[in-house]
DNA sequence: GCCCTGCTTCGAGGGAGATCGAAGGATCCG
DNA sequence: CGGATCCTTCGATCTCCCTCGAAGCAGGGC
């Protein structure tokens, strides 16, 4: 018993360990790059500290292509946090700004050079369908496309990366590249200066209700 | 934020913190040495961890007489145990042993020389009364002593000691390692061979409530 | 098929902290 | 007041493990 709970301790006790398993608090799965960044660490020193914490069953680690997407292990685990965050020092400034943070990415973001979250799933839902393992441009899609200045035809396929937030796709790949980046020119979104949280401005609202028929979130 | 789970962390890491909290997990309140005897340290090492506890705020210290007893900070450390066992691999037969005894422990116990827990607050209710900080032999109470063979005169003052379990002070001193003694001669009382715990025999069962007029717990 | 990207393994270096013996302050007992 | 007990501070030693560069493996995009 003594020795279980002095291992669990000992994998909180790692400061990159410690905001890794803090981003995964709200339920995400994220792969390693991308914790190696949150942590401040190196790919390697992230892969081994992942491993001790799938190890010792506080995570676990899906592979899908050539990425492993990481999570907590449950709610148990959730609950964990809770209860180490409840005993440290209160800070209300940072954990009110990490909450509205968290809120900023669930709801758009990008992911490396597309868009992500909720405003990415609506996105793909105004402009693809899914054919197997990828996406397909549908007519209306390549037309609402067009509209805004990305050239691309129907019929196209793009490919598809899961959404562990909303365990949906989105568009990735070459069409994913080139939407993000147009609607970065127009100004409808904005990008954070530390997140990857994106901004929808005014005009973003706009446009992409009228002319790229998305639902917004 | 993550500063401050990775601190907590290293807190509950080393193993003979870890069994120092557990040790305490019920409430209690011990004092160092005895908790360097749990966690299986030298009481240098024993002192230097709980400091570091206190200073994290999982402990509190209150200083009674050359002893200092430590305790958990409040309930959210007790909360923060639980979580952190129900995550740890599960050892059911570990964990209802260490409940086991320490019912065991909380029921009656050898404070160093003398009787302690629940059974050592009844037997000081059937002898002594409280007089200032220190407990008085009654005329009653030194009547039952001398019939069990523990001689002692009525109005003797004896050490109080502070049961934290119980809150209730207890006979220690002269007194109370006489008395003990005796106890343990009669075969009332057993030790136990690793922890502090006393078995109460069905001879002392009869002879603790018929002649020292014990009402037992 | 070639190259690129994501991730892991390996090896060496270095820093944080756990441990105990010895010694000293504090308190109590007789 | 003298001896004993409880606890802490100090200093030296040592072990654990965190860290990153280089290299290797695997899967995808084009």
């Amino acid at each position: 018993m003594n020795a279980d709970v002095a291992s669990v301790g000992a994998l909180l006790a790692e400061p990159a360990r410690a905001k890794v398993l803090l981003a995964l608090g709200d339920g995400r799965a994220l792969p390693a790059t991308m914790l190696a960044a949150e942590a401040g660490v190196s790919a390697p020193t992230a892969s081994h500290h992942l491993a001790r914490l799938v190890d010792g069953g506080l995570l676990t680690v899906t592979s899908r292509g050539r990425h492993r997407y990481y999570a907590l292990a449950g709610q148990h685990v959730a609950e964990l946090l809770e209860a180490v965050a409840r005993v440290a020092p209160a800070q209300p400034v940072t954990s009110l700004r990490t909450g509205t943070r968290a809120h900023a990415l669930r709801y758009a973001r990008h992911c490396y050079d597309h868009l992500a979250g909720r405003l990415g799933v609506a996105v793909a839902d105004a402009l693809v369908v899914a054919r197997g393992d990828s996406l397909e441009l549908t007519d209306v899609g390549a037309g609402r496309l067009a509209a805004i200045g990305v050239g691309a035809s129907a019929g196209e396929s793009a490919r598809a990366c899961l959404d562990w937030t909303e365990q949906r796709h989105h568009v990735a790949g070459g069409l994913g590249r080139s939407l993000l980046q147009r609607l970065l020119e127009l100004e409808w979104l904005q990008r954070s200066d530390v997140t990857r949280a994106l901004r929808v401005t005014d005009a973003g609202r706009t446009g992409l209700e009228t002319e790229l028929g998305v639902t917004l979130p």
